[in-house]
DNA sequence: TGATACATATCATCCTACAACTTGGGCCGA
DNA sequence: TCGGCCCAAGTTGTAGGATGATATGTATCA
């Protein structure tokens, strides 16, 4: 009865809007652990919504783990180490040091996987690889679907190490980058960067085939340090385990 | 009005048993990526719990990015790779092969973020970090604290890289293990298992205090591989990089 | 003083109603 | 016959109230 403002081309709703804002005043402080929230009540009063709204906010955060409701006292914040669940803020990835250390993230998981992949990789795995491989590099090198093509590349690869739980996080990751990249900011003209980048993607996949961890590490680890470059985010390039 | 059972110490609530029905018939393959699934009100009907019920669970299916509500519409079921979360089902920790998965996971996670930490420490975490270390040695050595210290000690790492993502992931991570984990498998006598799991963080602490990266994370992986094997999970030692 | 019973506060669930949106079919006019 | 408009039905989104379950503090009474 308050905000009919953005009534048009809403995508997310009013739970999501409440949940988020708790959410946010959560993770910068304001609501300690141990914090007791306001009723749900109070808070459908603050934000003008139902109770309705608040309490489908108020779901979404219990199953993350953020807070514990118990009936007849409360709900209440909990230790940020209990948490069910991990959520990346798309909102705090605008902001490019978030960025560049997800990117930090990305190419610990993805270097470390690609050397498990080239050891366990089989034939089905690489026939996959290689269908991304050439969509990227085919006739759809200049179209949206270029990218698609490679995130699954991308994907494939963490398939091939045989461990769900890493396809999982990989996928995560890409995901979240992909949807925050602003692409507006390419360092280069669009055609070397799309050549530079499919050559990476050569070299990584050489290196599956040839079975060679070691050399599938490196080319992966080269690969997302030029991808984040490329993309406007400079993610030192630290090489750290063998000899120097 | 169906379903009065389990109506005392039901912690789990309504909302949570019909999301994790659904989620697992999602899971499962039983709903496919594209399908639209019932209606709200037919899910009410089916479950026996009211429409708002069904509302709650759907939309944390919906934070969740596991499926997409749109209105006037319906509700259908998303491909996996596209969720805004990461969850991971305790349930299938119970199966070894699952942990040992999750236990490489870790390995990969928290080798590198050691290196990385052992180049980016300052003085601040290296404090908290043998705070923790002296927790897990101390007086505590035989209690349940024990296990909450040793936890510090790889969170306190993991924040010395001073990237938030990395902290997330690896706490997320290594309370998951710690949730599902049977103490009652440990191998060896509990004595010995807590000296050289000490023993073990001890190494990894003075690599870090001399700023030696790979050192911090040979030293890591030793340890994760080790911890593994404490608990009943036999981790293949595989080292990847660098010379053989 | 101590224990029991009650009042209150809060979350959990249910119910009904209406608004917003999408789809499909029927109606009407050309 | 064909094409466009409008409306009706179905579905999700939001609102608001009612009742049950649970925890806590208070007041009463033995």
């Amino acid at each position: 009865m308050k905000q009919r403002l953005a009534a048009i081309g809403t995508v997310e709703t009013l739970p999501h809007r409440v949940a988020a804002f708790l959410s946010r005043e959560i993770e910068s402080g304001e609501l300690n652990p141990g914090t007791r929230l306001p009723t749900e009540q109070e808070l459908s009063e603050k934000f003008g919504v139902s109770r309705n709204v608040v309490r489908e906010a108020i779901a979404q955060l219990r199953a993350d783990g953020i807070i514990e409701a118990r009936q007849g006292i409360g709900a209440f914040v909990l230790a940020p180490e209990q948490r069910a669940a991990i959520r990346i803020d798309r909102e705090a990835l605008k902001d490019t040091h978030n960025m560049e250390r997800l990117f930090e993230l990305r190419c610990i998981l993805e270097a470390e996987s690609a050397a498990l992949a080239a050891a366990r990789r089989k034939q089905e795995h690489l026939d996959s690889i290689k269908a991304a491989l050439d969509r990227m590099g085919g006739e759809e090198r200049w179209e949206e679907g270029s990218i698609d093509a490679d995130l699954l590349f991308h994907r494939e690869i963490a398939r091939a190490t045989g461990n769900s739980y890493i396809h999982t996080f990989i996928s995560f990751v890409c995901e979240q980058i992909r949807h925050s990249i602003h692409y507006a900011r390419l360092t280069n003209p669009l055609h070397d960067l799309v050549e530079v980048n499919v050559g990476e993607h050569v070299r990584i996949y050489e290196a599956l085939v040839a079975g060679d961890p070691a050399a599938a590490e490196a080319a992966m680890r080269a690969h997302i340090v030029g991808a984040a470059n490329r993309v406007g985010v400079k993610l030192p390039t630290r090489k750290i385990s063998g000899a120097k």
